[in-house]
DNA sequence: GTGGATTACTTGTAGCTACAAGTAATAGTA
DNA sequence: TACTATTACTTGTAGCTACAAGTAATCCAC
């Protein structure tokens, strides 16, 4: 039933640390937006992802997808979005049980606006602490945790696709 | 102001990847410990860095520090765990601001029985889809990245030290 | 040894997330 | 063409987290 086989040294401590960067990376990244945009990361996130996309609109569905969330996180974030002015949802033509959501142009320029600082972060943080090499290591392992993770590809492969996008949907 | 200095092609590829790997790791790990153990990952963190504790007894700021949180937020979660009798708080001798947390004979009952499922799903998804070189480049990055989340080393250092503790409190 | 910082927590409140249940539209089947 | 199942969301409710403010004890100067 439950098989005895225990994290050895190396494979514990790894880990540990590991556990550590996923409790202490997020809230870093959060406290950022949050200062600079009055954003959470999701939400940075959300917006970027939409303005990625041809016409800046997706189906909800598929922006859950891209944003690895639930279809009822995404709703509500999408809800506030709309409320301040950055996203809107449109009736979906062809199905008419689906929602688009599209980036306002206000939308637009709140992400262009936000983005620069949260590049920053993201450099000074991650990017530059790490060498070429080892950015590749950390591509390589996060996709192969994503195979177990997200086994359907809902977002790693949406994601491989599109990683030659536009600067303002960066990070 | 702000340096205008976007990530490259294959950063920005590594980050996207590794975000999606920070939204959907913690959920996973969550889910499998509240199904099985009715427990958050924060919690049985917490209760297995007191099992390792001398004594099984920390003061409210280092296990804070182990465990990444706020002294508030640690506050609250000791209390629901106390509430379940996993955890005591206990004043402190030596200094009476302080409050000293152990943990119980049922909370160490609680680590033993919870441990063995969830070092399985540890395994399956984080340590069996990696080769002993890619955990090694998993901790000296994570290392590399604790160094400017937790300057001050308040959880990397003791941990480290603590890595070769006993099984109960693995993962 | 008195007064002002600092430390060690605790708690009020707001906001976010998850799970589960509910609604509406479409697809599949007989 | 009905009838059932599935898909695409939305929303009620409970619980967790963060920020900020509050309390109590200790430390540090003078």
């Amino acid at each position: 039933m439950t098989e005895e086989k225990w994290l050895n040294r190396d494979e514990l401590l790894a880990w540990v640390q590991f556990v550590a960067v996923l409790q202490l990376l997020p809230p870093a990244l959060d406290a950022q937006l949050d200062r600079d945009a009055d954003l959470t990361h999701f939400e940075y996130f959300t917006l970027a992802m939409l303005s990625e996309a041809p016409n800046r609109t997706l189906r909800m569905t598929l922006l859950a997808g891209q944003t690895n969330a639930t279809l009822a996180r995404l709703s509500r974030v999408v809800s506030n979005l709309e409320s301040r002015g950055f996203a809107e949802r449109m009736a979906c033509a062809e199905d008419r049980r689906a929602t688009n959501v599209s980036l306002t142009d206000v939308g637009w320029q709140k992400v262009v606006a936000t983005a620069p600082e949260h590049v920053n972060l993201v450099r000074s943080v991650v990017i530059d602490a790490l060498t070429a090499e080892e950015i590749a290591q950390l591509g390589a392992i996060s996709a192969k945790l994503l195979g177990n993770l997200d086994p359907e590809g809902k977002m790693a492969a949406t994601m491989l696709a599109a990683a030659s996008g536009d600067h303002a949907a960066q990070a």
